[in-house]
DNA sequence: TACATTACTAACCAGTGAGTCATTAACGAT
DNA sequence: ATCGTTAATGACTCACTGGTTAGTAATGTA
């Protein structure tokens, strides 16, 4: 820790030579994330990652080897496992297999979901064809532990009887497909066009609301689609 | 029509300077579609796509202005509007809603989903932010009729007292996700990652059973998700 | 202050790809 | 067969960008 780092933190006006080794690349990865994800991988310059981070282009090829390189770096840097994490978290859930699947949507909205590492489903879903290395890392990392989380919540609510039987390897993604969908729409057409606005919250209550009841073995007596709040406003905010 | 093109059809060996003027537009969206879906607008060459629908690059600069101009027009040209085609269609439709909605679902995938044209869809997602205007133009071609024609369809329910009372706004995305999903799923991850097949048919077929069963009133005794074919071996094949 | 180390920069290079244009040849008309 | 028109070509240009490197300056040490 160098005097100027205390003196320049990041994202102020810094001196051209500022040496700040550890800082580096996770400045660069951050600024790639972004303009990766706004622009994608062919579209975004190397030397407008390295301006957006504050350093020049040969400092970008200091710290990563190509272009490339950095690419898998952002990926796998914003690929925490926030997943299998909250899994352990939902074993021990107390209460109806209802209120759980709904709390874990929510909570992924809060955890990945309203992240910044959401882009990266952007990112891999618009670059997967010219990465499939990329790809079947992200799969075995991110999709496989997801469908496996779904999986068991949905198995806890068939085993209790909450739930009616499912064709699980179809019914998990009446869970994830809407999720995906917002992600893919926060970083796409949402950006752009501001008419059609979509309120996350509303849309994950929503979608949870529907989701829940096609699934419940016994319906019970519902309210009206989207003024079931009474979990959300329990959630951890 | 040339004496050529009866010798030559599309796809076969054919001569260097054959004169084709009227089919050459054509074949050249064809094969910029498929580059642009696969490869994405940065990353596909122009001299791919006159490559692969059998010209030079000055041929392809000869019937589009720019490579941005070219992928206007792909856009533009695979935007027909079926769904607007099919909302007329849908409009006399005879029998429950619930019926309605899971014919819908199935033949926006037998019209659209499992069409080239479907690669659009991934296109202005993954490049919405690069090209705004086309973005623009989506939605207000595609995303808005679509919107209208499902919340027509969910009203319809409302109205004769099949579904319970829903929040439009959200309900139509409970339609429109899972196919969006689908959509990407598609082109992306599903091009590539060959383990964790999803059979469109059947993912349909459970989405729809989960959506219906999760909106309608009174819930009916229910099969277990996704062996409910009924309706999937009536339509149309 | 003098010197060694190294993070960082800026100018540079080589490859590439969008777009152009002079030339070629297919076709229709006479 | 000859000619005029124009669809098609492919060699060319030029701007741009990934990647390199010689040189610069910040820092630590003595």
């Amino acid at each position: 820790m160098s005097l100027s780092d205390l003196i320049c933190p990041i994202g102020a006006v810094r001196a051209k030579h500022a040496r700040r080794k550890e800082a580096r690349p996770g400045e660069l990865l951050d600024a790639a994330l972004d303009l990766f994800v706004a622009k994608g991988f062919a579209a975004t310059r190397a030397e407008e990652v390295a301006a957006k981070a504050g350093v020049s282009k040969g400092t970008l090829f200091l710290y990563f080897k190509s272009k490339e390189e950095l690419f898998e770096a952002v990926v796998r840097e914003n690929i925490t496992d926030r997943i299998t994490q909250g899994m352990a978290e939902l074993e021990t859930f107390e209460g109806t297999t209802a209120e759980l699947l709904r709390f874990a949507m929510f909570e992924w909205w809060n955890r990945v979901g309203n992240t910044k590492a959401s882009g990266i489903t952007k990112l891999v879903m618009s670059e997967a064809s010219n990465f499939p290395t990329i790809a079947a890392f992200y799969q075995d990392n991110v999709v496989k532990p997801g469908h496996q989380l779904i999986r068991g919540i949905l198995q806890r609510g068939i085993d209790r009887g909450e739930f009616r039987t499912l064709d699980m390897n179809y019914a998990v993604y009446s869970v994830i497909a809407p999720l995906i969908f917002l992600t893919m729409w926060k970083h796409s057409i949402g950006t752009c066009c501001l008419d059609m606005p979509l309120d996350p919250e509303s849309f994950i209550n929503s979608q949870a609301d529907i989701v829940v009841n096609g699934i419940l073995a016994t319906p019970e007596a519902l309210p009206a689609v989207g003024t079931n709040t009474s979990l959300l406003t329990q959630l951890p905010t």
